[in-house]
RNA sequence: GUCCCCUUCGUCUAGUGGCCUAGGACACUGCCCUUUCACGGCAGUAACAGGGGUUCGAGUCCCCUAGGGGACGCCA
């Protein structure tokens, strides 16, 4: 097999709260890695076409992870913005226009169903018998009455058609060979949703084509979509990218890598004062290795050995320890005294930092030396807590588990990162559970400061940032034993009635 | 429930049929270095999920079982 000359992309979506995600990051690597190592480039495409979470905030925060992790990525040809959702109409008239095509030959079709009317069918399939795959047949309405929601105007979406009878569909993956899916298994997917915008499904493929990309390297997950995408690539009669999926990144329990079980955001890595190159480079340890084992090797190094098939296929689990331990390595042999101190200064250390800090720390201060230990605990990653620390506190110890818990998922939801949004979505548990504000955050001032004389939480989550913050209250959570399984369930109910 | 993917020390992994008495790294334990703590050095505990084949020979190839994960959305 010979290497030919790979446009490479990879397209990364934001998450609804808009935190860049390692997993992200690590597809790009190995994107970045397989495009550079075979002379090709890596493009890069934010795609989100649900207008409810993308947002030009989150989309710049992934774009800035990813320049931060040093994966610069190349100009592409221009198919309608090199970033960004599909929001403006110019540019969903692309896939407007690529559906219109679908439905004049007949690949695709209008379907006028309800929310009810799908959730009723896919019941009673569940029910009756294997498969919940929605087929056209199934969706299909009596002629005269498509012809009158058609005439009345009522929403619709455009649906691919898919193949019915017991086939399989077989594509081939640079890893795995061969693999096989039963068409029973796949859905008559939405192309274009009823507010005129493309699902991800359909932008990939139109986008991969225009974009000339000709090998897709993504996660796992998208396995069981690639039948649709052949398809898709088979009804408009383009060739179709070789595909690779790379194994999911796992939390230590073995499930997939999510922010409630593990930090997940790259914001929150660089917050806690880990290299870019450590990242980077553990992020290349998942599996996949160097020929010579090495632990320890750059972007440079790793494109330079770069081979894809020495990809491993068992969802690694992403080990905080090991990458702390490389990022020590990191620091004490790759940087020098003058240098270490730039980067201290650049990441925390500098003016801007100071100023967000300084606000709540000058009317405390006495004397420049009271700095340290009021602000200290913007500077720390994990405080130095101990059980004892929530001693004494007006909550009794379950009341204070539950509290830290709300807390966690009200934060988890959380969007908007200012001092009124935090307030008002902790006020809500505050309300919930029957405390005074005063007895409420007094536990909160602990987890998050590592005293309940300093600086308002409220101030000082802002300024830590959604993912410092989380990671302190979780932090808590875990030292004072956590909730166990049977009450986690009974407190998820609970959580749910309040906070909806 | 249905389908798909995966399975080497607790964790990341090496291994592409004989070089495997299964190697390295993190973590852990012990020793050394050291005024402390780290760093560093040395040593130790620890794995081929189970069962059948194929083969002169299987961690490596095939099948079954088990376990884990993922997908089944007008999310990506």
């Amino acid at each position: 097999m010979t290497a030919v000359v790979k446009p490479v992309r990879t397209r990364v979506a934001p998450s609804p709260t808009g935190d860049p995600h390692v997993g992200t990051a690590y597809i790009a690597l190995f994107n970045y890695c397989f495009a550079k190592a075979n002379g090709g480039q890596f493009l890069l495409r934010v795609e989100d076409t649900d207008q409810q979470r993308s947002t030009p905030e989150s989309e710049q925060a992934i774009l800035d992870s990813l320049r931060w992790l040093g994966l610069d990525w190349d100009e592409g040809p221009d198919v309608g913005g090199e970033c960004g959702p599909y929001r403006q109409s110019e540019r969903s008239d692309v896939y407007r226009r690529h559906v219109d095509e679908l439905l004049a030959k007949g690949h695709a079709f209008k379907c006028y169903r309800t929310a009810a009317e799908l959730d009723e069918l896919r019941e009673s399939r569940r029910e009756a018998g294997q498969h919940t795959a929605l087929k056209p047949s199934d969706l299909k309405l009596a002629d005269d009455e498509q012809a009158r929601r058609e005439a009345a105007g009522e929403p619709y979406v455009v649906r691919m058609f898919v193949p019915e009878d017991d086939g399989r569909c077989v594509f081939h993956d640079m890893l795995r060979g061969d693999v096989e899916l039963e068409w029973g298994q796949v859905d008559a997917q939405i192309l274009l949703k009823s507010d005129g915008m493309p699902t991800y499904h359909l932008a990939n493929v139109v986008d991969d084509h225009l974009m000339g990309i000709t090998h897709v390297i993504r996660g796992e997950e998208w396995i069981n979509s690639a039948p649709k995408h052949k398809l898709l690539y088979q009804y408009f009669g383009w060739d179709m990218p070789v595909l690779c999926h790379l194994p999911l990144l796992r939390n230590p329990d073995k499930s997939k890598l999510s922010k409630r079980k593990n930090p997940t955001s790259i914001l929150y890595y660089k917050k806690m004062g880990y290299l870019p190159e450590a990242l980077l480079n553990y992020l290349g340890r998942m599996g996949w290795s160097m020929p010579d084992e090495s632990e320890k090797f750059t972007l440079q190094e790793m494109i330079a050995a770069f081979d894809i098939s020495r990809v491993s296929l068992g969802g690694p689990i992403f080990d905080v320890e090991k990458l702390s331990w490389l990022n020590g390595l990191w620091i004490r042999e790759n940087l020098s005294l003058e240098q270490l101190a730039d980067r201290l200064q650049a990441w925390a250390l500098n003016r801007e930092r100071l100023l967000e800090i300084l606000p709540h720390a000058q009317q405390r201060m006495e004397t420049f030396s009271d700095l340290a230990p009021l602000a200290s605990f913007f500077f720390s990653g994990h405080l130095p807590l101990k059980k004892e620390n929530f001693d004494g506190l007006a909550v009794n110890e379950e009341q204070l588990l539950e509290l830290l818990q709300f807390c966690v998922w009200q934060l988890d939801n959380l969007r908007d990162w200012n001092r009124d949004a935090i307030f008002q979505s902790m006020k809500v548990v505050a309300d919930a559970m029957e405390l005074k504000m005063k007895d409420f955050v007094a536990p909160l001032f602990i987890a998050v400061s590592g005293s309940t004389a300093s600086i308002s939480v409220f101030d000082s989550m802002v300024v830590l940032g959604p993912d410092m913050s989380r990671a302190r209250l979780r932090f808590a959570l875990d030292l004072l034993g956590g909730v166990g399984k049977k009450k986690l369930k009974k407190l998820e109910k609970r959580y749910e009635q309040f906070s909806a």
